[in-house]
This record gives structure tokens, C-alpha cells and sequence, in this order.
DNA sequence: TGGGCTGAGGGCAAGAATGA
DNA sequence: TCATTCTTGCCCTCAGCCCA
């Protein structure tokens, strides 16, 4: 990464996933000057009509617009650490405005339809204990990093009831999905790893976190059994979504059901808003 | 051969920052 | 104060590998 950018990133303790996007947007860039100029391009040299072009281009290449302002935000940032630096005179991309987008959220799912066939995915015999466990969980609106809770987060409250401590709230299982829960639970005393979700094989030998596409991969086999009508198969957004939806029709406060998914009241609005059922 | 799983990269949501 | 924009990184899809 040019001009110590890279390490900036890193000192101000950005993950590795974000850095790698920055490094791949800014390569991808100065690539297209290059291949522009047919040269090297100086930071000098590069105009805003340069950071337009190349944004257009990412258009032409049927890029989405959020992935577009994505990019631009990117440049941004890497701007204003070359201008801050006095390695440029003027920053190009100050002035730049994000691209609009329009669009509105659609639910697949009824959370009810969802919820309705829990008892059969719980008593599936073809179906794992983590499989099952999947679900339940799904269905009180987790998103993959809230699959990433440890065994010491788990609190087994008598034999039907099982209490999560999550980063941001707690989570209940009552009843047969806390019994299913309870066995996979104790399947996983053998093994050292410190996770309930964890992943089997990997190169460096498994016991992480489990992967967002395990969980996908389930809950699609779910979807395939109990849902093939739908044209888009489950996934924990869509859960997410339709529960939103329900919990608002129940009439809950946003203040609870920002508490209910661990997100902030705002947020909650916000959504509702777009789906013009608020 | 098919179930289980992963890597890469684009897309999108959440929350912070900014502006009217 | 509320709406809008921006930043960050998590989520999802696709393609394909591994292994029983």
C-alpha cells in the first residue's frame, strides 16, 4: 500500500477484513489511471474528473451503487490521510458526493409460517442437533456473529430452560428447543474447542468460530425441505426481517424490539420506515 | 456421489457523523 | 431535532474442494 496508508489503517485498528477492501479498492484505482494515462500516474496529477471516471466505470461494470459509494468513501478516506500528510496541495475527492439509491426492502418469509415449523425441523430425524440448534436460534433473530458465543456464555437455568449471554442481550430457549439445545450442548464435552458453534475441519484444525456459511448451509437444507415454494432461500437477514415485522404487528414498543434484536432504537425506525409500514 | 464445508468478493445493514 | 450521508465491517452468493 503506498505512503504508509496501510499501516495508518492498521495503527488506527482497523480490522484486516477492512484493509484488504481499502488496499483492493485504491490498487484498482491507481490500475485504471495506469491504464488511462498509459503511465504512472503522480498523486499531483490526479483531478476529481479522475475519481468521476473511475466511478462511472464501476458503473459500466454493473457495479451496485452501495458498492460504488463504498468505493468512494474508500478514496475519501485515503485522500484525506495523502492531504493531512502535505502529500498533496488540494484533495480530489472531497468534494465528491455519494451516488443515490432508492430502493425498498422486500420480506420473503412470515415469521408465524416460520415459527409454525419449528416443532417439525426440531423432531426431524434426518436432521443434526446443530442443525436443529440453528434454527431455534435463528428464529429469536441472530445474526451470524451471534452464533460466535461461548460454552461459559451458556446458562443451563433447569431442564427446559436455557439462558444466553450474547454481547448485547440475553436469549432465552424454552422447552423442546432448549432440550434439543441441552443435548447438542453436551455432544460438544469431548471437545476442547471454547465455542457451541464451532467449525469441524479446517486447514489449521478447526474449534474456531463457526462460519457464516455453515450456518447458510443449513438453514438452505431447511429451506429446501419445509420452504421450496419460496424463491429465495432462507438466510439469518430474512429471519431477521420477518421477525422485525412481527414483533411490530404485535404492537411492541421500538425501544423492545431494539432490545429483542440488539440493535439501537433508530435503527429499528429507520427500517420500518423503508418498508412503509411505519 | 452428495453432504459438509470454505475462500473470495460484491452487497448491504448498523451506527456514527454531519447538515438543514 | 430530525433527516441524510458516510464509514465500517458483517452478510450473502457463487464456485469449488474435501471426504466418507
Amino acid at each position: 500500500m503506498p505512503y504508509g496508508f496501510l499501516e495508518h489503517l492498521e495503527n488506527k485498528g482497523y480490522s484486516q477484513d477492512t484493509i484488504q477492501s481499502y488496499e483492493k479498492v485504491i490498487k484498482s484505482f491507481f490500475g485504471y489511471l495506469s491504464y488511462v494515462y498509459k503511465k504512472d500516474v503522480d498523486l499531483i496529477e490526479i483531478s476529481p474528473a479522475d475519481i468521476k471516471k473511475y466511478l462511472k466505470e464501476q458503473l459500466n461494470r454493473k457495479k451496485s451503487i452501495p458498492t460504488i459509494n463504498k468505493e468512494l468513501s474508500i478514496l475519501k478516506t485515503f485522500f484525506n490521510y495523502l492531504w493531512e500528510k502535505n502529500l498533496i496541495a488540494i484533495d480530489p475527492a472531497v468534494k465528491i458526493k455519494a451516488m443515490n439509491q432508492i430502493k425498498q426492502p422486500t420480506v420473503e418469509y412470515d415469521y408465524i409460517e416460520l415459527k409454525k415449523v419449528l416443532p417439525q425441523v426440531l423432531r426431524n430425524p434426518n436432521y443434526t442437533l446443530e442443525r436443529k440448534s440453528i434454527y431455534s436460534l435463528a428464529l429469536k433473530g441472530f445474526k451470524t456473529a451471534d452464533y460466535r458465543f461461548r460454552k461459559d456464555d451458556v446458562n443451563f437455568i433447569d431442564n427446559y430452560r436455557v439462558k444466553i449471554a450474547l454481547r448485547n442481550r440475553e436469549i432465552i430457549l424454552d422447552g423442546e428447543e432448549a432440550v434439543i439445545f441441552r443435548q447438542y450442548y453436551k455432544s460438544l464435552i469431548s471437545e476442547e474447542t471454547e465455542y457451541v458453534f464451532r467449525t469441524k475441519k479446517i486447514k489449521n484444525g478447526g474449534g474456531g468460530p463457526v462460519q457464516v456459511m455453515t450456518i447458510l448451509y443449513h438453514l438452505r437444507k431447511i429451506s429446501k425441505d419445509y420452504f421450496p415454494d419460496h424463491d429465495k432461500p432462507l438466510n439469518l437477514m430474512l429471519i431477521r426481517k420477518a421477525y422485525l415485522i412481527n414483533l411490530y404487528q404485535q404492537k411492541r414498543p421500538l425501544q423492545e424490539i431494539a432490545k429483542i434484536l440488539g440493535v439501537n432504537d433508530f435503527s429499528v425506525s429507520c427500517y420500518l420506515k423503508r418498508l412503509n409500514i411505519r
